[in-house]
DNA sequence: TTCTAATGTAAGCAGTGTAAACATTAATGT
DNA sequence: ACATTAATGTTTACACTGCTTACATTAGAA
């Protein structure tokens, strides 16, 4: 005997969308089979997100938020470079292990952050760990400590599209040192391999 | 008088589908309304790409190939650090430049590049000319020259879609030195930029 | 208890990718 | 030169999509 009021749809649906992207991916996702999914008829998810966009924003604000636990580093605590390696790392095994909810927050499928103020915050709010961290561990200027982290973010984020896309790739590129091999590689040893590129930064 | 065959329907689907990628984003086009464009029934463009992603495979190899002209090192003249950063310059302007395309070819939409042998060789010209421009530049067993290629990539990628997505990310975020501004200035000292992350990666 | 806003449903529109059956024409082998 | 075949085009149709509109139910405020 189920009643007509759901009661905790919009939550639920939030959770599905998260299942159902990551599992099959983003453009998979129906609103429709969203709804079914729910026990609720088809429009029911139109009383909580205008738009399929504004739903993906919801997933992507989630992901953001895993993102944010998975790499947070304790400004209290005295930072050291070691950490920022460590949680690069975090940062980097996140994005390949939730490759489809990573596209979500990086990609083009939520176009305008402005519009989810939630999404905006949640995404800054790992900036601006990253950058606190940094300020505790060299005394610059804000400009300074601001370019470090997009530097070190833009290198993180890219190793994980990099190392994504070559596995993508395939196999029948089978050179002995091809770039897939080399890719595992750098997977396999991500501490090594950001040791030196944080070192880098650090040590400008 | 119009035939019935259209003569060069498949190149003139290409050329369209690349024009309104670019102008619109992938997600846009429609095998529909590409088809009223070169005036040809709804169902002729299945003549020449069995599915959708291998429409989009076409417009990402047509992507590739253009990146390779605007990055190509000659192998035959000597190389140089600066050749690095240049083209490295050039990598991140097209990225920036050719937004949409570029996700085509670096996002999902094109799962598995092996079932598109064109675009898989395409790719990897790319990589290829800049292995070989780095063995040019140092004596180093391939493991090692793979390695600075894989890591020089993901950065330059990864500072395409960081200077995108902080764009996006729109204009309340307004702190005086925050990402955006950050961001900019990046943008605009594109090689001061590429020549420290460059040397990095050649002295290490 | 009444009224209103929130939340649900039903029906339907315009658009999509793509499959199947058929039409026309270019290319090819004898 | 002509018949056959393969390539390329059209028509029709199916199942699916995001989303709109009009209406139904109900929870919570007045």
């Amino acid at each position: 005997m189920k009643s007509y009021h759901h009661g905790n749809l919009k939550q639920e649906l939030i959770d599905c969308a998260c299942r159902l992207c990551e599992r099959d991916g983003y453009t998979k996702l129906s609103i429709r089979t969203l709804a079914k999914e729910s026990g609720v008829s088809q429009t029911a998810p139109y009383r909580h997100f205008e738009t399929k966009e504004a739903l993906y924003a919801s997933v992507a604000t989630d992901g953001f938020k895993k993102l944010h636990r998975a790499c947070y580093i304790d400004i209290n605590k005295k930072v050291t470079k070691k950490h920022l390696v460590e949680k690069g790392c975090k940062y980097i095994e996140f994005g390949l292990n939730n490759a489809n909810t990573y596209d979500l927050m990086f990609g083009t499928a939520v176009g305008d952050f402005s519009n989810y103020p939630e999404l905006l915050e949640t995404a800054n709010s790992t900036y601006e760990n990253m950058k606190s961290a940094f300020s505790k561990l060299a005394n610059e200027d804000d400009e300074a400590i601001a370019f470090k982290c997009i530097t070190l973010w833009s290198m993180i984020h890219g190793l994980v599209g990099i190392l994504r896309k070559v596995q993508l790739v395939g196999d029948n590129y089978e050179e002995d040192i091809g770039p897939i091999s080399t890719a595992s590689l750098i997977a396999n040893n991500l501490e090594v391999h950001l040791d030196k590129v944080v070192s880098g930064i650090v040590e400008n």
